[in-house]
DNA sequence: GTTGAGCGTT
C-alpha cells in the first residue's frame, strides 16, 4: 500500500507515493520517507472535519497513524524539525534554539546592554492562512489574518532573518520591523548614505564608530585614494532619512546625502519611497 | 466565499 505524501516547503508542491511497512497495523519507516524527502522528520495531515492539522505519531523511526488506518486519498504533508535552514516562527516560550523567542524580561536586558542591537516585534506577512505554527493574528471566527509576530532573542538572528525570503507553507513570506516602508527586497542603496566633504585623515573606523550610535553599521567604504567622500552602509534602512544633513566628525564638517543606486539606468520608480526625496523635487523643478 | 495588502483582542 502507498500513500501520497507532498513537501508544501517547496515550489513544486509534487507529490510522492510512498510504500508503507507491515501488515495490518502498517506503518511508514522514516527512513523510507526521509529518502524522499531529505530532513523530513514527521508528517501531518488535515482532519477531515475539523480541518486542523494532525500529526502522525512517531516512535523509534516509524510513523503511524493516529486514526487507526493510512487513507489512500488523503494527501500527507512533510514536517521538518525546529532547525531546518527555513525560518521559525515560534510560539512564544519556544526556547530549544538561537532562534527562539526570550521573556520580556530577557530581551530588556540585552536593550540596555545596547540599543544599537536591539530586538524589536518583527511582523511577519503573507503567511499561509493555514499555517498554525506561529503567533498569528486571528479575526472574531479564528481565521488567520495572514500576518503575525515575532521577536529573537539575539539581534544576529534578527538580522539574518530581516535580510532573507522565506518561504513557509507555500508561500513567499516577509519579515519586517513593524509600520517600516521599506521591504526586505530592497536595493542595497536604501540602507547607504553618502558622506560627503570628508577630510582625508578620516578613517572607515572614526565613520564607524560616529555613526554607530544612529544604527548597526554592515560597512564602510572610503575609496583609495582617498576622494573627499564615503559610503556607510547600515543594516535597517529606516533609520538612514533621518542621517540626511550636515554632521561634525572629528570636528569637521561633513555633508550626508541618500547613497545613488550604481545602476545609473535606473528609473524613480527603482528607488525606495525613502529616497524619493527633495533632490529629485528640486531636478523636476528645474526643468521648467 | 477555497482571498493575499496590510500592522498587533494579550
Amino acid at each position: 500500500m502507498f500513500i501520497r505524501v507532498v513537501d508544501e516547503s517547496t515550489d513544486d508542491n509534487e507529490i510522492v507515493e510512498i510504500p508503507l511497512d507491515g501488515g495490518a497495523d502498517a506503518f511508514l519507516s522514516l527512513s523510507t520517507l526521509a529518502a524522499q524527502f531529505q530532513g523530513v522528520t514527521a508528517l501531518k495531515y488535515r482532519h477531515p472535519e475539523t480541518s486542523v492539522w494532525r500529526g502522525v505519531r512517531v516512535v523509534d523511526g516509524k510513523l503511524y497513524h493516529p486514526d487507526g488506518r493510512w487513507d489512500p486519498d488523503m494527501v500527507y504533508v512533510t514536517v521538518y524539525s525546529k532547525s531546518s535552514p527555513t525560518i521559525d516562527v515560534k510560539r512564544k516560550g519556544d526556547q530549544n534554539d538561537e532562534f527562539a523567542q526570550e521573556s520580556i524580561g530577557e530581551i530588556k536586558e540585552e536593550c540596555e546592554n545596547d540599543p544599537n542591537r536591539r530586538c524589536v516585534d518583527l511582523i511577519v506577512l503573507g503567511i499561509s492562512y493555514r499555517s498554525l505554527e506561529a503567533d498569528i493574528k486571528r479575526d472574531a471566527n479564528g481565521q488567520s489574518r495572514g500576518f503575525g509576530f515575532i521577536r529573537f532573542k539575539n539581534y544576529e538572528s534578527q538580522l539574518a532573518v530581516i535580510n532573507k525570503r522565506h518561504f513557509i507553507d507555500g508561500r513567499h513570506v516577509d519579515v519586517k520591523i513593524p509600520d517600516s516602508k521599506t521591504s526586505v527586497h530592497e536595493p542595497e542603496c536604501a540602507r547607504k548614505i553618502f558622506v560627503a566633504r570628508l577630510p582625508d585623515n578620516i578613517t572607515p573606523d572614526d565613520l564607524r564608530q560616529y555613526f554607530s550610535k544612529y544604527g548597526a553599521i554592515k560597512d564602510v567604504y572610503i575609496p583609495k585614494p582617498a576622494r573627499s567622500f564615503a559610503f556607510v552602509t547600515f543594516h535597517d534602512s529606516n533609520i538612514v532619512r533621518q542621517l540626511f544633513g550636515t554632521h561634525i566628525i572629528h570636528g569637521c564638517s561633513v555633508t550626508v546625502g541618500p547613497a545613488e543606486p550604481k545602476n545609473k539606468t535606473s528609473t524613480i520608480g527603482d528607488y525606495p519611497s525613502s529616497h524619493i526625496n527633495d533632490r529629485k523635487l528640486i531636478i523636476i523643478v528645474f526643468e521648467h
